[in-house]
DNA sequence: TATTGTTATACTCTATAACTATA
DNA sequence: TATAGTTATAGAGTATAACAATA
């Protein structure tokens, strides 16, 4: 592209479902990581709060389960929480803990759950609900299937 | 969850169209991952090879700014191609180069638009060609608008 | 002054392997 | 034997800062 001031390359991908889907996820996750650094939380930190606050003591295995977050990547995203006085760990049994939330981690997953709402509703909210069901359940299923 | 062998948890996010964006997203790139590993090419690398074959003598910066890729990011990944033997660097003036694909590039891109092409039709065939455009153009919405 | 390309660096996310302790 | 949790480590991808050379 020798002296193009606006060099507008061709973009074979542009019209692939897969790449569209790979760049509106990457700029969505860059805007609601912005959004939750004012909590002090990553998304992934926010998602784990969020479960625990759904749940009844969970272990770190568990919720790694259900995000696909190997054991080995839960154990610092835990004691970190920790280390934060959002959580806290009970032991189940020998090897497990259940994981509460302090009170203060009670009002950080309450703000990250309304920052999540918000940041969805700011990106998808001109959708109806209909498309809006559409979308999600087509979403759900190209990777809960299978 | 003391004592259940099948522990399902309740995931508050499942109904969240972001969450199904980010999970199908992940998910997706790691299987065009496993595909592309067998021409020894990232996505990243595979995108980059698309974009040379579709134009004429891009620049790394040119491409960067297609793909949302930084300056700093594309001088590495275009060393790695050039170093694989899969294209070529041709001054344009004294300080950009035109990226041409060699005799191997030229294959290689084939295949991995090939390859592209097949992940996507795994994923997307059972789609009809309405809502599969419907799907894209929502998702490019997401990120090209604003 | 702005742009191209490079290097150095750091942070996040993700992945595997190996280990201890417990069921 | 299988599971829970931990540590160490490595590879992507992405971010900023600083620099030289060139437009």
């Amino acid at each position: 592209m020798t002296d193009q001031t606006i060099s507008t390359l061709r973009n074979p991908l542009d019209t692939r479902v897969g790449y569209q889907l790979r760049r509106a996820s990457s700029l969505l996750m860059a805007r609601l990581s912005e959004r939750l650094a004012q909590l002090g939380l990553s998304p992934t930190e926010a998602s784990i709060l969020v479960l625990i606050e759904a749940n009844d003591a969970p272990t770190q295995s568990d919720i790694g389960r259900v995000l696909a977050i190997k054991r080995a990547n839960m154990a610092p995203l835990t004691s970190g929480l920790e280390r934060k006085g959002l959580i806290q760990r009970e032991a189940v049994d020998g090897r497990s803990h259940g994981l509460h939330l302090t009170e203060r981690g009670v009002e950080v997953a309450s703000a990250a759950r309304d920052t999540m709402i918000a940041h969805e509703e700011s990106h998808f909210g001109i959708l109806d609900d209909e498309a809006r069901s559409l979308l999600t359940s087509t979403l759900k299923g190209l990777w809960s299937e299978r």
